[in-house]
DNA sequence: TAGATTGTTAATCGATTAACAATC
DNA sequence: TAGATTGTTAATCGATTAACAATC
């Protein structure tokens, strides 16, 4: 298999006797976790399931069958508590901790993913920069500097790093998933349009904005 | 409704007659067309429904049911020719030919989309390049020039944009997306943090590379 | 209270999967 | 031919939806 998969298992146990949740149930509710920790910038105390629904694009008795499943979170006629609805489906996610990130490539994609919001409001830290171009090495994009990327093996040990992503182009991708395969990193996050092959227990998410845009355009143009 | 929704109403006709593609027919086209123009780059010529599981994580007996309700794309015991299949799947989604991008912000972000291949190898173009910060303006970015926000209008106009591209703060894109939505935009792509609000017969794509990373994270945890 | 919204049921629809004959 | 892979069926599973009592 060249690409690792994400496998759900409804029904089996995990580690902590809990039955790990369906691989739809997974992602919608890191959508709605996503929508939360904005409306909570935005100043929101509480939020309705229609609502979520409007931003989410999920049916909102989808939502409240979703959520009631692990809890009464709501209040009827009031919506949900932001807050405690994070914190309640970080805790279903197990990622209520902190993640170190690698990041590959210093480039526009590479300076523009380290100096974004989105990782960190979700608990993702970048800890380490690579660049194989010397004349970048020792820059400082963000809170690191740029490392060379021959550093690799000894900081993902050192630093606890469990993704790696790559914002390089097509040819440098597998290369360097080859070593992060070998330093045991088992979440690759591929941004650039290679199509990436690995061991079956390590996941792949090649991220493809141009795909999300095709079948938009499909709705637009029938 | 805040956010505008992708509907699919699968066996309602369109204008041509032909049935509408449901929402999961169309996404799923969408993410073999992107592995076949990889494939293609890379000298593959047929390409097996397995294959292509392997790279979109779509169940290979779903592909083949999808591709056979068009016709008989596939031979037995070979597999797909990459470049018909390719074409095959644009005529469906009646992607086939060229669509103008309009992007907003000339960042980190911006740069890196408007230098990407992956929109041009899907007949995306980007056509023009907004910024609000005068100093950016004129500032050559790929093949276009960096102009102030308040040509949007004509632009859109005149260059025919369908797609707009929001690659700014998360407090400028609300303002821009009015903007977008008062020239007759129709899809919007929405890679800041912001949660937008636009007519419902406009679509927001809000791009999170942090949501697919949680859920990843998940079945690693678990 | 009256209005709003949750939690939950039951019925339907579409997606997923395994299996395998057809056939290149 | 022998091996591989499509096209297709049938069975199962999960998503979606409407409806509504419970209750804030």
């Amino acid at each position: 298999m060249p690409q690792g998969d994400v496998i759900a298992q409804s029904g089996r146990a995990d580690s902590n006797g809990q039955d790990r949740l369906s691989l739809g149930v997974a992602a919608r509710l890191s959508r709605y976790l996503q929508v939360l920790t904005q409306a909570k910038k935005m100043g929101k105390e509480t939020i309705s399931s229609q609502e979520l629904s409007d931003y989410t694009h999920v049916n909102s008795t989808q939502i409240r069958r979703d959520l009631s499943g692990f809890g009464k979170f709501g209040k009827r006629g009031v919506g949900y508590n932001v807050d405690s609805l994070v914190s309640q489906i970080r805790k279903i996610l197990r990622t209520a901790g902190q993640h170190n990130i690698a990041l590959f490539g210093a480039g526009h994609l590479g300076k523009a993913i380290a100096s974004s919001d989105i990782f960190a409001d979700h608990g993702f830290r970048v800890v380490a920069i690579f660049d194989s171009d010397p004349a970048k090495v020792g820059e400082q994009v963000g809170t690191v500097k740029v490392r060379p990327a021959d550093d690799l093996k000894h900081v993902v040990a050192d630093e606890d790093i469990v993704v790696g992503v790559l914002a390089v182009p097509g040819a440098a991708a597998q290369p360097l998933a080859d070593q992060l395969v070998d330093a045991g990193v088992k979440i690759i996050f591929n941004y650039s349009e290679a199509l990436l092959q690995v061991p079956p227990e390590v996941t792949v998410h090649t991220s493809s904005p141009a795909v999300d845009l095709l079948y938009a355009l499909y709705f637009y143009l029938t």
